[in-house]
DNA sequence: ATGACTGCAAAGAATTTGCAGCAGA
DNA sequence: TCTGCTGCAAATTCTTTGCAGTCAT
């Protein structure tokens, strides 16, 4: 497995330790073409379910992500049923969120065009622009 | 209290019954010029400090919250501590969140303008769309 | 009277925390 | 060796639910 010691060498100018269950996560979100979408929850039982040893702990899911987060290799997204997604798309972009089924979907950056930011406040800076449009089937 | 009546008939029309509670809780609400960002937790230690008397069970604060959102009363607004937050503007407008002191503040409706909203997907339509610019003090 | 609403306490869901043991550097 | 990390369980936080009693109509 060619790409193991990339990803390790990835964590480790992060600041982050390869450990076993890290670079399997690691493996897991980045060694894909398209941007994946999940809550914490999804990725242990996505990750864990395809796992014969020992399975991950769920505070290990936990940690790792916000870790990776703070490191800058996930975005956080908020979603109207009040959960963290997360984006292996760190780039400025936005999203669908689909009230049926609870899934996210990035929007193509060529569609939204968001106009005139505001100032933020006196002593605030801006952090941060969450743009999320709710869908739901037509049948509603 | 020549609001009461107004309050109840208000909630009459919309279909729900003017309890004692919800009078109170519209009023506190509603009788006020600005819009009023809060959490249920707020909303409840806001209220029951100003009575004397009996307090409102923080379930009815939920239980009333929703059904004045489902009444097109208040309008939910998602922030990134993943708490539910109401806005008793229901209009289309956007919001400020400041993340050192989690309060909601409504962006100036002249200040930002979204340009080419993106279509749904097939067989799908949008249903509301949500922007939270974060903001931080400059320090950071 | 008859539903709808309230309040309590218990349950639930998502997330965080404390800490002993383990494993990378 | 020595921190940092993992894993477990317990704790927290926010929210929902079940149900008996109460209130609006």
């Amino acid at each position: 497995m060619k790409d193991k010691s990339k990803i390790a060498e990835k964590l480790r100018s992060s600041g982050l330790r390869p450990t076993k269950q890290r670079v399997q996560i690691a493996k897991f979100l980045f060694d894909r073409e398209k941007t994946f979408h999940f809550s914490v929850e999804e990725l242990d039982k996505l990750i864990n379910s395809k796992i014969n040893g020992e399975k991950i702990s769920l505070a290990t899911f936990y940690n790792t992500v916000h870790a990776f987060k703070k490191a800058g290799h996930l975005k956080e997204i908020l979603t109207s049923n009040n959960r963290s997604y997360f984006d292996t798309h760190t780039g400025a972009h936005h999203h669908f969120f689909d009230l049926d089924n609870n899934k996210l979907t990035d929007i193509d950056p060529t569609e939204i065009k968001i106009k005139n930011f505001p100032n933020a406040p006196k002593g605030k800076s801006i952090k941060d622009i969450d743009v999320v449009i709710n869908i739901e089937n037509d049948s509603h």
